[in-house]
DNA sequence: AAACAGACCAACCGCAACTAT
DNA sequence: GATAGTTGCGGTTGGTCTGTT
């Protein structure tokens, strides 16, 4: 089987030896071998790969008389040999990355490879897979909250392909865009939004309960959405740079391999996206801390005109869209409407606040509270994520992390969206 | 120390798209 | 246009390592 192995041609003649080798054997079934790779099989590739390049993969056997099918050497050449690979664990930069990318487009993992130079869509995918069973074992959401919400807004974007957000996401361009033909805002957006949103999302408070026409949910009650914003707003973000015990509970790995993080967690790589405006205090990343003025007009015109645009997408009245300016100066009072702890005795405007509860529920999709839990299937072994054989995901179809596999797991008695759903994000390690 | 479970990784398989003839 | 060959991609499987009981 491995009588090849070791013998690798130096030589033209040797070459041509070894190809009239494979000819004479192919007069009989050649028996490919299969299994690891050894040094040598990696040896013989890459110096076919050295004098004869990439591409011709079925050459290779003949060629050089590696008993490899081709298929095996381009698999083993992308994977493992060719230069530039980056070896390792994932960094946290890289993990939100792929968060974005999955949100955005499903399981192609070749494509959210080519955003993430060095790295395999095998890597990927091991990498997802992985950590996805991980959630779904925690009960949690596939997708950190920024992402839920990002993912709402590139929802809404399928609906109003002319409007500012898909405009900007359209001709966002750049390499790392380059190749998105949907409407759908390419990942150096969705980051930009992300940067958005993490101040915008501070000042939600919870919802009455939802009436919005158009929501490819079920109506649901918002009170555990709601408990689960009061503390998004009031703790830090679960991906913020700035939480201490980030790398616990989200982008996950076995923290044991992981490498000792140098310091403040950087929330996107700088070189693939533009810059967010500059966080005026640490609530900005949601440091938990007190928002500024400036920060709060920023986050209440960002959510005012997020909601006029929602109305428009769902073709209701525009909104009042007063929202009430926060308590300048006193972050702990960020919850600009005021209602009472289980989100419906004191209602202010309607509509504004239906709007936020799409928003909402865009982002948080409920299982009915009085259902009782149906079991979890087995788990997805792609992922959690149905697959979506389209390049162009139809993101009304993207599970936002909880009508999947493993929502049975979220809608356990135990696992609610509310404090507890908050901390579990915090907190993946100690429950894995 | 042994057994077990989970995480991670490498590789294979089947299918679809693409290309050349 | 039909066909065969090639390439790329996504899903799945099995082995190994590591941590826990």
């Amino acid at each position: 089987m491995e009588k090849n192995a070791g013998a690798v041609p130096t030589s033209p003649d040797e070459e041509k030896r070894a190809a009239a080798a494979a000819e004479e054997e192919e007069a009989a079934p050649v028996a490919l071998k299969k299994g690891p790779w050894t040094a040598a099989e990696d040896a013989m590739l890459m110096e076919h790969v050295r004098r004869h390049g990439e591409g011709n993969w079925n050459a290779v056997q003949k060629m050089s008389g590696l008993l490899r099918c081709g298929k095996s050497c381009r698999l083993r050449w992308t994977n493992h040999l060719r230069p530039n690979l980056k070896k390792g664990s994932f960094s946290p930069d890289e993990e939100v990355l792929i968060d974005q990318l999955h949100a955005q487009l499903g399981n192609k993992w070749a494509r959210m490879a080519a955003h993430l130079p060095g790295r395999t869509d095998n890597e990927i995918k091991n990498y997802w897979n992985t950590r996805t069973k991980r959630r779904q074992r925690a009960g949690l959401p596939v997708y950190p909250p920024e992402v839920q919400l990002q993912l709402a807004l590139a929802k809404r974007c399928r609906y109003d392909d002319l409007s500012p957000l898909s405009e900007t996401t359209l001709d966002s361009g750049g390499s790392s865009a380059a190749g998105y033909t949907s409407a759908r805002p390419a990942p150096l957006d969705l980051a930009r939004q992300l940067a958005i949103t993490n101040q915008t999302v501070q000042f939600l408070s919870p919802p009455p309960p939802f009436s919005a026409p158009s929501s490819p949910w079920t109506a649901k009650p918002f009170a555990r959405n709601a408990h689960y914003f009061h503390q998004f707003a009031a703790r830090s973000s679960p991906v913020s740079p700035s939480t201490p015990d980030l790398a616990l509970g989200y982008g996950v790995r076995d923290q044991s391999r992981l490498p000792p993080s140098p310091g403040p967690r950087v929330e996107l790589p700088s070189n693939q996206f533009v810059q967010a405006p500059p966080p005026p205090s640490s609530a900005a990343t949601g440091g938990g801390g007190g928002g500024l003025p400036e920060c709060h007009q920023n986050a209440t015109a960002s959510l005012e005109k997020m909601l006029r645009e929602l109305h428009e997408v769902i073709k209701v009245d525009p909104p009042p869209a007063q929202l009430v300016p926060a308590n300048n100066g006193d972050a702990e009072q960020q919850p600009v409407l005021q209602e009472g702890h289980d989100g419906r005795e004191n209602k202010p405007d309607g509509e504004l606040k239906d709007d936020i509860d799409t928003l909402f529920d865009l982002m948080i999709p409920q299982y009915n509270q009085s259902e009782p839990a149906p079991p979890a299937p087995a788990p997805n072994h792609s992922g959690s994520i149905s697959q979506q054989s389209s390049d162009d995901q139809d993101l009304s179809n993207v599970d936002l992390g909880v009508d999947l596999p493993a929502a049975g797991a979220v809608s356990s008695p135990d696992q609610e969206w509310s404090l507890d759903g908050f901390c579990q994000w915090s907190n993946v390690s100690r429950i894995c």
